[in-house]
DNA sequence: ATGAAAGCGCTAACAG
DNA sequence: CTGTTAGCGCTTTCAT
């Protein structure tokens, strides 16, 4: 199929380009005009072409969401919770995934060539470079997950440091008192203010005895591998808080492996909230984190970025919440955390006990 | 951060726009003049506008991966095999999705303005609609799912017949004989396929009593829902199988609910093979169609239609393969199905026994 | 209400 | 090797 052209429906309705153009987009007319042009370009199957019409409008209308980690079903959540707000505003919204196939300054870069108008940005580590190139792109970004607060650049943030308390109180409330954490990579930002934040909560908590390792990635072989080396040492923690749900989730079947009851002999949580969380046995005690509350909030910032661009930068932190399930209950013996417990009764699939 | 044109590269350079073009694509010019104008473009924080650019060379050098249903892991397993191959040929993937959001035939008319130089759908369901779209659209496309045989589009698919066999027969040779499917929608392409192929299977198999149900859609929740039903109701089956994964995780967690052992009272298996169905517990049997290959396949394809344009069609279809977890077991006493079972040997999360 | 013409930012002939 | 010029397809003044 050749491309056809507004020239050519021009042409075909025996109007000028002009005339054609303004049929076709609703402007004034004469009823008989809109007639013939509607009816050439119809036969002709003309539709307008994006290139030509963003160059001169200066508007793609398509925004982008650029995840790091796209694997990760916690994106997927917030992804779509971005493009409930931005196609309700006319945008269209594409998924760039900024793996290790190209660095996120590189799809930060090409991005920023004009292919979109706006930006919303997951990077798993925010280096110097990705924030020298974020400062000088010419399109509106925000960045879901947290900047320097140096930093000019409207930012949706979770709250780690509040979510690793309330893992780490439920925990110690439940009477576990060797606590190790097995975090994803340390030297990436969710990484860094997990670790950090788990650093301050076993602070207050003098009676439990912390360790921590880290996991190669936020997924679940990972921490499946974590687990086992944790498992296999010298010691042999009451509980281990995941740095998420998919290494909570390998960490679970670590202690499968070993032999562990979960919770009876260990305890796991992870962070998120996810769906799996609710599905895996026993069901996996998760923070969770506003997935969906933080891509609706990142997506009306980058709005209005883009209504106004001469807006200071907004920062917003979206507080966690905790869903205690099967896999953190107290040792005491307790009916609840047995996998073949009857749910005849229930009609959802997760059984969560709401705190924090 | 006010857009800077090459104009004004070409300027601070003091050279024409022409050299500063070419010196900036690499073309024919003097070192001087490369070191002046990059030097330039570099002071001035340049970047090509890529509208003008797509405009003027009538490429975008952007592939799109558009797909129903972003929740289910295959389809980021596919499209991470798509992006591995369209990346190694210059090209940038992103990815649309189709959802409730906006029609696939809305999508795909909206990519044919030009956005991108080829497409790969996986739609849902093809309609009468989606298929005049594609024929008449500009833009190389490959359909990632089912299509009619008439079609002239290139097209890759699964044998869901091969897929359904691999499954009863295994089910049967277990000892299984009263099998529910527990479908999809069947007025889905997989939903349609998955069922004829059930119907042949368990025609090949007149020992086994068949059943058939639809859940509403392909999730874990519905597949639950669906389960639910099914083991409330009159007959129980001693196996069911899954149009999916999704659905088969729902399933298992269904059929917990109920008291009933997995695989001791019923068996359960699904369609997909994600990380998932080696993840829950018991492990969920799954056929293996070749999300990577088919990706991988699809990739080519486009690739080659962009290359020529006036290729025949092609249509590959991909080989399934069974993967039996604990999920399917034969109802005779086998430790391997328990789900506390000590894998203390193993390094991998799936332990799985090929077949088919 | 309509047409002629300019121009968005860039690349590619074409002359020199 | 370089500069001038045309033009990709479209929208939008500006006259009429």
């Amino acid at each position: 199929m050749a491309r056809v052209t507004i020239t050519q429906v021009a042409a075909h309705a025996g109007v000028s380009v002009a005339s054609a153009s303004r049929a076709l987009n609703g402007l004034i007319a004469s009823p008989q005009t809109v007639a013939k042009v509607q009816h050439a370009a119809e036969e002709l199957g003309y539709v307008a072409d994006a290139t030509a019409q963003s160059l001169k409008r200066g508007r793609t209308n398509q925004l982008v969401y650029a995840v790091a980690d796209i694997g990760n079903p916690v994106y997927v959540e917030m992804m779509t919770a971005v493009e409930r707000v931005v196609s309700a505003s006319g945008y269209r919204l594409v998924l760039s995934s900024m793996g290790t196939l190209s660095s996120s300054v590189d799809v930060v870069r090409d991005l920023s060539r004009g292919y979109v108008d706006g930006m919303i940005l997951s990077p798993l580590r925010v280096t110097d470079e990705l924030l020298a190139v974020l400062a000088k792109t010419p399109v509106p970004v925000v960045v879901l997950g947290h900047l320097p607060d140096s930093q000019s650049i409207d930012n949706v943030r979770a709250d780690s440091r509040t979510a690793m308390r309330l893992v780490v109180d439920h925990l110690a409330a439940e009477g576990r008192r060797d606590v190790t954490f097995v975090n994803g990579p340390s030297d990436t930002t969710p990484g860094a203010f997990r670790r950090d934040g788990f650093a301050a909560a076993v602070a207050a908590h003098p009676e439990i005895l912390a360790r921590s390792v880290e996991a190669e990635d936020f997924t679940i072989g990972a921490g499946y591998a974590a687990a086992r080396r944790v498992l296999s040492g010298e010691f042999r923690p009451d509980a281990i808080v995941a740095a998420n749900d998919l290494i909570g989730i390998g960490v679970i079947r670590a202690a499968e492996d070993f032999g562990l009851s979960v919770p009876g002999d260990i305890a796991v949580t992870g962070i998120d909230n996810t769906e799996l969380a609710g599905v895996v046995r026993p069901g996996l005690t998760s923070v969770d984190l506003g997935a969906d509350e933080r891509g609706r909030a990142a997506a009306e910032l980058l709005l209005q970025r883009i209504t106004d661009p001469a807006r200071p930068a907004h920062t917003i932190a979206v507080a966690p919440s905790l869903v205690v399930r099967g896999s953190s209950l107290a040792r005491r013996p307790d009916p609840a955390s047995s996998p073949t417990r009857d749910h005849t009764e229930h009609t959802d699939l997760n059984e969560e006990r709401e705190a924090g």
